[in-house]
Parts: C-alpha cells; sequence; structure tokens
DNA sequence: TGTCTATAATTGTATATACAAATTTTGGTA
DNA sequence: TACCAAAATTTGTATATACAATTATAGACA
C-alpha cells in the first residue's frame, strides 16, 4: 500500500475555519464583533493571506461571518433561518375570506437610502428610494401596518400612484413579473406608532413579517409589515 | 464622486458559475454528468486554473456538483427538494450553525385528549395521548419550548423513548414518514411556564409555531414550539 | 492470464504577488 | 468650523507556481 510522505491531519484553512468558529461558540467573539483582519490570521496562524482569506471566506458562506470591504469582519448578526411559509397579499387574502378590504395611506415620499436601507435593496447608500406607509383593514379593523422601500431607480412613477384602488404590492407586481420572494418572520413588540394606527395596546404582541421581491434578480421592494398577534396568524400545509 | 477606473461588470469565477449553472438548468448537463476539468475551464474561459477552482468549488459548496479527486467534477445527483415549505428540526438546524444542540425534557406522560386536543389531533374525547415537555438549546442557550402531543394509539412506545440523542420529530420520522405538514404562526407573550424555562421575561414577545404532520393520511402529531422572539425567526425564500 | 508498477490525469492545498474597491481616518485649506 | 482631498486600512479578485493526494490506466512481467 502506498504511504503519503506526509500528511497533514487537517488542511491549514481548517484549522482556522475551527478556530474561528469555536471562539463564537465560545462566546469570547459575540454577534457583531469585529474579528481578527486577514493580515493577522495569517500571521497569527503562519499562513499566507490568501489562505487566511480562503478561511474567512468559507465561514461566511456558511453564514457564520459577515465581511465589509474597507471596514473589516464580523460575526454574523443573530440569524435562524429556517424556511417555512408561503405569505400572499393581504387584499386578496381579505378578500377571499369574504370580508371589506379598506386602506389608509399616511406617507408617500422620496427619501434617500442609509446603510441599513441600502443593504436591504442591494443598492448604494444614498440613493433615492420611495417610501409608503399605509395601514390595511379587514371590516374597518386594522390589520396590517404596512412600511415598503422601493428602489426608486427601478419604479420612477411610484410616488406618483394613487393606492386606494390598488395596493403597493399589486401595483409592483403588474410592472415587474415577481421571480422570488423572501420572508423573514419575527415576533415584536409594537412602535408607538404602530400602537396608534393598529389601534393595540404596548403589550400586544405582533407578527413582523419582513418581505423582499425580486424580479429578474432585480430586487424591487423591502417591506416591512406588521399584524396584531391578537388578530393574525400565518399558516401553511403542504404536501411533502 | 470618486470613479472606478474600471469595473469588471462580474467577477471572473462567477462568469464561470454562472455558465455552468446555466448549463445543468438547460439539461445540458445531466446528473451525474462529468463536468470539464479545471483545466479545460481555464483555458475555455481565459482564466487561471486557480480562478476555475474556485468557481467550481463553490458550486460544491451550493451542492450543485461533486468533485472527487483523481476522478473528476460531476453533476450532484438529483436531490430531493421541497421548495414550498421544508420541515426542518431544532436540532439539525443548530448543528448546520455550527453550534452546540442540546436538551433537557421536562415531560413524558400518557394523558387523555379534552375536547380541544382530540379536534387537533382528529380523534375523540378521552383517548389516550402521549404528552412530552423539552427544552431545546443552542450553546446551552433556551432556543425552542416543545410541547408535544402524539395519537398514542399510533405510536404506542412513544413513552419508552429517550430523546437525549435522538428528538421526538426524529423518532417519529423514522417510524411515520412524513407526507404532509401544517403550520401556523403567531406572536404571544410567554406563559409563567415558558418565561421559566426559555429564560425570559414576562414582555418578551414570542414566536409560537404550532405544527402537525401527517403520514400516509393519518394525523400523526402536534407541536406547540414557542420560540423566543429576540432570538429566534423565521425565514424562507423561494423562487416563483 | 493475472498481478504488480509506473505513469497520466485530475483534484486539493499553499504561497507570493499584484492590483482593485470600499470605507474610515487624517490633514489641509478656505 | 466646514469641506474636500489624500492616505491608510481592509477586503475582493486574479494569477503563476509548486507540490500533494487520489484514481484509473497502460505496460511489464511471471
Amino acid at each position: 500500500m502506498k504511504v503519503a510522505k506526509y500528511s497533514r491531519v487537517q488542511p491549514r484553512f481548517q484549522v482556522i475555519k475551527d478556530a474561528i468558529t469555536q471562539a463564537i461558540r465560545e462566546r469570547k467573539y459575540l454577534p457583531d464583533d469585529q474579528i481578527p483582519t486577514e493580515y493577522e490570521l495569517a500571521e497569527k496562524f503562519k499562513v499566507s493571506r490568501m489562505t487566511a482569506n480562503r478561511a474567512v471566506r468559507e465561514l461566511v458562506g456558511e453564514g457564520l461571518l459577515v465581511r465589509h470591504q474597507g471596514l473589516g469582519t464580523f460575526v454574523a448578526p443573530i440569524q435562524v433561518e429556517s424556511p417555512l411559509l408561503e405569505i400572499r397579499n393581504i387584499a386578496d387574502e381579505i378578500r377571499e375570506r369574504h370580508n371589506v378590504y379598506s386602506n389608509e395611506r399616511y406617507k408617500l415620499e422620496k427619501i434617500r437610502s442609509n446603510k441599513k436601507l441600502a443593504d436591504l435593496l442591494g443598492i448604494a447608500v444614498g440613493e433615492p428610494v420611495f417610501y409608503s406607509l399605509m395601514v390595511h383593514k379587514e371590516n374597518g379593523r386594522p390589520l396590517q401596518f404596512a412600511e415598503r422601500y422601493v428602489n426608486a431607480s427601478l419604479v420612477p412613477e411610484y410616488h406618483r400612484q394613487d393606492f386606494s384602488e390598488r395596493t403597493p404590492s399589486e401595483y409592483l407586481s403588474e410592472l415587474f413579473p415577481l421571480s422570488e420572494v423572501e420572508h423573514v418572520v419575527e415576533a415584536v413588540l409594537p412602535s408607538q406608532q404602530e400602537q396608534e394606527l393598529l389601534d393595540i395596546s404596548a403589550d400586544t404582541p405582533c407578527l413582523l413579517v419582513n418581505r423582499r421581491t425580486w424580479s429578474k434578480n432585480k430586487l424591487i421592494s423591502y417591506a416591512r409589515l406588521v399584524h396584531p398577534g391578537d388578530r393574525y396568524r400565518l399558516g401553511s400545509r403542504s404536501k411533502v
């Protein structure tokens, strides 16, 4: 039998990956903490920068770290993504229940994206974005607080729309056939504004649905949808 | 504003990834087909072998290709996909994040169904049901409060299980291949018991996932899963 | 024919080097 | 002070090179 001249127990980049992973597990690095730069890792582990780069790049691919060019590498914020449900347009949903759909528009303006918004919409900081705030009602009762941010360069006419007949998502889906959608669901307590517009108390838990939609690989919009937990549930049933 | 001297529309390795991905989507390469070697890709796309290597390596990481040293690179065999809804158990999910999974069992007993339970499980009132209460932890931190009700006449050995190695859902899915699953998600405030076992305060909003599973039209179990809203989110992203 | 061996083909890992791009910091100037 | 430009820092990509490890194959030989 042929025997290896020598055998590394593990690839060197794997040693670095394991060390970082373990440090995160042991809470030596907390979410959002910055970890050493590639040059520092290379020096510490006596490898070339490219090897350190590979270790970090793979951990990014596995969702453990995030990187920002020019800034550094950070432990990924707490994130749990267990694929789940399908969620539909609120107006359709209400009408399907044979109830009366209505809405109220509170804001519709052009703003400039900050860092967080730029990340969510995949655009540069300072790029123009349309912001709308509406409340959707079932039989006159608030059911959804809907903030929406739309890439203004892709949908220049967004702010000219009325939205009393057609909801923003209906308008957008006509212009841009939906090709991909992402949902992230959280449980939160409502802000002051949300309490008022949804007519709920401060201690009413709410479902927060973060929805992003793509059309042919273009990220069109990000919506932040808040539902009173005592009036709304999300459901799905499917064959496997 | 500073303008780039030049800007590659896309990294070169991405071009290769896209080309391979597209060829697979268009069925030009079928599952288990061999694809060009790194040297061939390098030549075809006019890049160095390392760049081709990166493209292929990333596609392996994404599950699209498999490689065998000395042999070559092949389109991954057909993989089971459930695009709409993936049933994940919490243990797999945690391990996939490179974290430590553990659990604690608090109860495992046989009870008789009341009206509500009988409805949920599709059985008669008074029928025997197994009830288990566990807390699942990520790195020692409680992440899921899990109550489960199981049709005792279908799973008579449920209460004899240990569940420290294998979670209830892992045990059940071995006995009864999953054919259908229902999820209903709500936002709630935690009960006294949930507060204690999850180590959260009374005003921490929680995600409540109600999950029912069927196997060949038999309703096997109903699970009530409570997650601290500040530690857990549900996500899905899918092509339409 | 059967078996062993050397070789070829292919992927796996590691390094040094170079330049590009994004972000923050620093410092100068009005 | 406010603003702008340059520099420093850090990540992102690309290349050429080298050697290791795995597998199949061709050829030698008994």
